[in-house]
DNA sequence: GTCTATAGATCGATAGAC
DNA sequence: GTCTATCGATCTATAGAC
C-alpha cells in the first residue's frame, strides 16, 4: 500500500488503516511492517512501546483530527446550524460513506477495550458534548439537545455497522439524510 | 464462569461469551478452554474445524436464536405493532441494555469479516427485512418502512457502541425509548 | 471422550552489524 | 536509522495414553 514511510508521523496513516482493517489483535507486526514499509527495527525505533504505543499514537491522531476538523467547528458560537451541517459532511467524507470503520468505535466494542477505555470515553464524550452544546445554541433545550446528540452519534456508528454488514453505502447516506432532517438542517 | 460443559450444545453459550468479550482474534483456545471447562482435546472433538468452526457454530446459534425470538415474532401478521414492541423488549433483554456486545455487529466491523461475510449479511438483512415488513403491515408505505427499519437496527447497533464507550446503560434505554416513539408504539 | 504433551507456526520484541 | 537474525512466549492444532 504505502511507499516507505520516512518517519513516525508519515507512518501513522498506514498504521491506522491496518488497525481499522484488522483490529488490534489482528494487526500483526508483519502486516504493520508491510503497510508502512518499515522494518521491525524502524518500527521499534519510532515506537519503543511496541504495538500498544503504535495503537495509542493512532488513537491520539484520530482524536486530534476529530478535535480539529469535527468538534472544533461545533464550538463556533455564531452559526451552529451551519457548523452541524459541516460536521455531518466531514463525517461522511472521513468514514467514506460508511465503508470505513470507526477505529474508536471498534475499540469500544472490545477489540482493545481495557487498554484504551479512557481515550474511547473521551472521544465520544467530547463528540456528544460538543454537538449537544451546538444544538443548545441553535435553540434546543438542554435535555432535547443531549438526546439529539446521542441519537446522532449513535446513528452514525450504527450506520457504519449496517453499511459494512450489508455492503451498501446507501444505508450510510440515507442515515445522514435522516439526521439532517431531524437536526433541522434541511435546505431552506 | 461455566461448570464443565457436557457436550457441544452446552458449550455454545460460554463460547459465545468469549468471542463477544475478546473478539475472534482475541479469543484464544486457552480462554475458550477456561470458559467452557473443556480441554483442547474435547474442544477439537466437538469442533474438528477448530476455532473457525467454533465461531461459526456460535454465529449460527445466535442467528437461530434471533430468528426464533426476534424475527419470527415480527412475521405474525395480526398485530404488527405489538410484535415490534416485543422485538424491542427482547433486544433490550438480549443486549443487557447495551452492556453486551452484538457479536454479529462486531464481526461486521472487521474482527472476522472475511470469514463470515455471508452470515453477517444474512443476519442483518433478515432483521431489517422482517421489521420493514411488519412496518408495512402496520400501515407504513414500503419506502418509509424500509427507512424506519434501517434506522431502528442502526440505532440499536450504534447505541451498543455508545453505551460501552461511555459506560452508561441509560444511553441504550433512551435510544429504545426514542425508537418506540418513532415507530408509533407509545403507550396509548 | 478427555487428558497431557507437544508439534509447528507465528507472535511481539530485542540484539547487533552496518 | 535500518537491516537481518533470532529470542522466548504464545498461538492453533494434533498425537497418543488412558
Amino acid at each position: 500500500m504505502a511507499a516507505t514511510a520516512r518517519g513516525r508521523e508519515e507512518a501513522l496513516p498506514a498504521l491506522a488503516e491496518v488497525f481499522r482493517e484488522h483490529g488490534y489483535e489482528g494487526a500483526s507486526l508483519f502486516l504493520i511492517s508491510q503497510a508502512t514499509g518499515l522494518g521491525k527495527g524502524s518500527l521499534y525505533h519510532f515506537f519503543p512501546g511496541g504495538k500498544a504505543e503504535m495503537a495509542a499514537a493512532v488513537v491520539a491522531e484520530i482524536d486530534a483530527w476529530f478535535e480539529r476538523h469535527v468538534f472544533a467547528a461545533l464550538r463556533d458560537t455564531r452559526r451552529p446550524r451551519e457548523d452541524i451541517a459541516a460536521m455531518l459532511e466531514a463525517v461522511d467524507q472521513y468514514f467514506g460513506t460508511g465503508r470505513r470503520v470507526c477505529l474508536v468505535g471498534l475499540f469500544a466494542l472490545g477489540d482493545a477495550r481495557d487498554a484504551f477505555t479512557r481515550e474511547v470515553h473521551a472521544y465520544f464524550a467530547r463528540w456528544v458534548g460538543a454537538l449537544a452544546d451546538a444544538l443548545v445554541r441553535s435553540g434546543n433545550g438542554r435535555a432535547a439537545a443531549t438526546a439529539l446528540a446521542e441519537e446522532t452519534v449513535g446513528a452514525i456508528q450504527g450506520a457504519i455497522v449496517l453499511t459494512r454488514a450489508l455492503d451498501d453505502p446507501g444505508i450510510f447516506g440515507r442515515a445522514l439524510q435522516r439526521l439532517r432532517s431531524r437536526l433541522g438542517l434541511e435546505r431552506r
